[in-house]
DNA sequence: AATGAATGAGCCTTCATTCAT
DNA sequence: GATGAATGAAGGCTCATTCAT
């Protein structure tokens, strides 16, 4: 995806703003340097200074970027109209959500996962835009299909189960090959699309038993 | 938990040790400084280079501590005898795997999300040490609970879902008190103990789900 | 008096001329830079380039600009007529002087000021249009009122005792709102107007006295 | 002064800190660069930041070094006992000030000739050490030799008036001749000790001249 | 006539490492 | 056994200048 040369007439800033994409997710801010950023883009070493006047605004940029790619690649419905039943809305979210953490072609939860590793500060609230809605809209759909009498730590405790699930693949994901170190973890994950299916039944058969556990006790507290 | 003074006589080394547990789960490798824990030692800043080396054997060797008191604060069978019901079994594997995990004492975690963040390749193989008997542990119990018919791709995804939402507190747990960074995450996540029973009913539900499914597959199978 | 938006139809090189009065007075040569007295000017980071080739002939041309203009504001006999007792043009001088020296609106002599304590030697030629007309005046009246028995040495002292008080203006004048820096110097010194009437009698006392030592002189050598 | 070889043992510290004293009096803070001190005092390009962590506190101390340097060359009351006649001690004042200003192996006023054209706040605190006691002493004497009817405004302006002639030769000093760039003022100004002699003997007429007017503005006020 | 893009040199600073003692 | 001094490489940033349009 690196150009070697620069094109004259221009595009050097959305050069710039893809070498950094990835440089930025292979090797996390502090590591990521300028020169091989700009190296990467063919442009000269200023050319950062120029066009993003810093190194943490080109990252703040870079991570905007791979948002919005990444979520035009998934919509975070998965595809499932809303008014389908519930447990094909959380499979929709849940496939949306899996693919989007795998998409090998996007960086954005490479980003995400360095940057939760060891924070800048520089994403803290920009990354509320791809976090907060993620979590909000599990939330309401764990509460939904918890039924009224969940508690807000149960609908918690859902939501932080088929997150992490989900989230796991930005651990595991198979990395580009841009990355020169080896890689010395099992690479052979299940297809995205497999994992997400399974994903999908495992939490379902987990929030089924929960809400079973729900209904009993207010059984118990109505007598 | 850092030295001031150094305690005449030696103990050098340990107190270096101890630091450079403390920085690296602060901090990262890349980020963390011979210089400041050097000086959190109270030792001279050609210490480490004297007594480990290199900054690199330093950071396998405090991994290698932090591991070994990770282990001994937390045996991993979370005290369940192994002639209890494979149930509870896993109940106790969950439980001793979350307080790891979550364990604010210790840094094995803290260093090991950094490291699988961004990977130095210098804990490559010493990880394999952590990381492998977790989950060789998992996925025999998890077989041992889906029964004979379970494809190694089954049970394998089950062991993740496992492993996944374990490590979650990993990237949610409460961060110690010397990171100068504003913590821009919902703070409170509820005790590593309620956290844990949820993960084990959950995945058991998802487990029993999953050996129902097998089973009808194999009645169909043999009709 | 900075123009925020270029008023179309030109006049690019004059706003230039004036943005680089300001900032050259404010920063100095070397810490001025080009891109604040383009922004400052409305003008593109390149106008200077343009329209004066270099940093330097900008800086030289700007000092130029504010000489003309500060000798506009205050003509160097301050409005006394040649025919006047010599007492009183000598107050008239001084009173140019200092208020020329003073005028905050005027840029010429905050350049000065930092043109001598870090010599660019760009206005090394050019800055002898300011500063000799000044001495060489000042010399003669001293010349004048010292009497024919003064030394080449008494007129230069005296001469330069009168234009270091005047001068003395340069260093403790109010520093202009734009300064962003703190102003540790005591803060108000009296009118310009008092000052210069000081600094009248003053120095017309010491030559006075000056006077009366040559006469005596004269008298002991004449006998 | 500069050494081209370290000589082995240490010692570097003190070489950079006069290094420092002299390029910091020739340029000033911002054009003086870390790399032109360091080679100066035959010192690697990182010895600055060893030794005293800043190019800012490098500067601090050069000043400070500088500062006690000439207060040991030149005590503030010039040789004369307090015991004897006011007009002496001015006299004596006045003598060391201006040889302290005029020193050429001092760097001390270079460098606050600079500091007061170009503040850069470093010194802000620092230099009150140096230029307060300075207007003090000179405002004390002059009071008691304006007599008890004198205004503030009065003392201040003659204490002006004397300060002013003394620090004028910070501007028209002889440099050395280190500085590259070409000196275009006239530079044979009359020996430090036959100006110091002027100076005092101009003031002191100046002096009793307001002393005369005060006295008959309270006969005045009397009658 | 005027400009936006781009450049290269230079500066301050950090940091792991080495050396002599 | 341990240390203070010193080093060199590298990184981020600034800035005057140039070039093509």
């Amino acid at each position: 995806m690196a150009c070697d040369e620069a094109t004259p007439g221009g595009g050097t800033r959305e050069r710039l703003l893809q070498s950094a994409c990835e440089v930025f997710a292979a090797k996390g801010y502090r590591e990521a340097t300028i020169a091989e950023i700009c190296e990467q883009a063919g442009a000269n070493i200023a050319a950062v200074n120029y066009h993003f006047r810093d190194k943490a605004s080109l990252y703040v940029e870079a991570w905007r970027l791979s948002f919005q790619r990444s979520i035009a690649r998934h919509p975070p419905d998965g595809g499932v109209p809303g008014g389908a039943p519930a447990e094909e809305r959380l499979r929709g979210r849940i496939r949306a959500l899996v693919h989007r953490v795998a998409d090998a072609q996007s960086n954005e939860f490479r980003i995400v996962h360095k940057e939760l590793a060891q924070p800048t500060g520089l994403l803290a609230e920009v990354m509320g835009e791809s976090i907060n809605p993620i979590r909000q809209g599990l939330e309401e759909l764990v509460r939904e299909l918890l039924g009224p009498g969940a508690s807000a730590e149960e609908i918690r405790l859902c939501q932080m189960s088929i997150r992490a699930q989900c989230f796991d693949m930005m651990i595991h994901r198979r990395r580009p090959p841009l990355a020169g170190r080896p890689d010395p973890r099992p690479a052979d994950l299940p297809d995205a699309s497999i994992v997400a299916e399974h994903i999908a039944r495992f939490s379902l058969a987990g929030i089924r038993d929960m809400r079973q556990r729900i209904m009993e006790r207010q059984s118990a507290a109505e007598s």
